[in-house]
DNA sequence: AGTGAAATCGCTTTAGC
DNA sequence: GCTAAAGCGATTTCACT
């Protein structure tokens, strides 16, 4: 996916502000990005295109409320797998995290193998979600729901403190 | 927060098609979800302001890459509580979200009270963040961490197929 | 690489219907 | 809620440092 041979090359204090800006507010338009972190608009552009086509950027997505679009019940369901069949896993971790309402999925180490993440119309739903995509799926030995009593996204920010002011120079 | 007494009331096919369109890319103009969804620019700025107001849309926010910002150990941590004191965990729920590196929080039902999904800059970083903010607190009684070999945002849509087109008309 | 200014483009917003 | 139009602010290009 990415073009530019030189992907890998760090983030300067600039691009983290640019990076600091886009998790608080997605919508910030370039010039007022430019004025935040002092730069030009023009400059600014290139900048966060790259940040972008690096893949730093993933994406930018609104945050929606479940509760407001159908979806009150929230879980977090732990799945074992068994044999760990290659093609099974892989299927899984293609399919589960593009059904409607998962929010989440994580493949993990530990006596648990994978986290989903998921909000349902229903406690019905929600049942049926697991017995449907998950228990019911080969190589899949045990899922345990938790029901989220609150869920909360992170508010503070993915960019280290050591990085902010010039480390070495 | 909500200014409107009718915050309630349910959304309809475009307010869910606006949803949707901005769950896949929040940056999408005003202009291009108006031509989207088939309203007027202006009607779509007022939508889009309700749906913000209401609570329905969150926020909107870049999704950033842990291994770009330098924190490529991510973490899903499982946290017991002991006790019970409603302080203790209102404190939990109310700093750890706001930690750096704190992806996401729930509080849930079942053998596990909280799980927290962090990333660190190293292993080592992963054991202070464990060490200092969850399991020296008071009210803890055990924090289980499993390392994520691959994390995935939910690439599906949070609207439901069954509020797509006129459920009852 | 980054800048600043200019020009284009398109968005937001306010009327009136 | 829509249309139309105006005003404004944004993005983007380009010549230059």
């Amino acid at each position: 996916m990415p073009k530019n041979p030189r992907d890998d090359k760090p983030l300067d204090p600039i691009d983290l502000a640019l990076v600091r800006l886009l998790e608080q507010d997605g919508r910030m338009s370039n010039a007022m990005l430019a004025r935040e972190v002092g730069i030009a608009e023009s400059t600014c552009l290139v900048r966060v295109r790259s940040l972008r086509e690096r893949g730093v950027v993933r994406g930018i997505h609104a945050d929606i409320d479940p509760v407001a679009v159908g979806r009150p019940v929230e879980a977090m369901i732990a799945v074992r797998f068994g044999g760990h069949r290659r093609s099974h896993f892989e299927q899984f971790t293609e399919e589960v995290p593009a059904l409607p309402g998962v929010l989440g999925a994580f493949h993990v180490s530990g006596a648990i193998d994978y986290y989903v993440h998921v909000a349902c119309p229903s406690a019905d739903a929600l049942r049926d979600f697991v017995l449907d995509h998950l228990t019911n799926r080969p190589g899949v030995l045990h899922a345990e729901t938790s029901l989220i009593f609150e869920s909360q996204r992170g508010r503070g920010t993915m960019t280290r403190p050591e990085d902010l002011l010039g480390p070495s120079a």
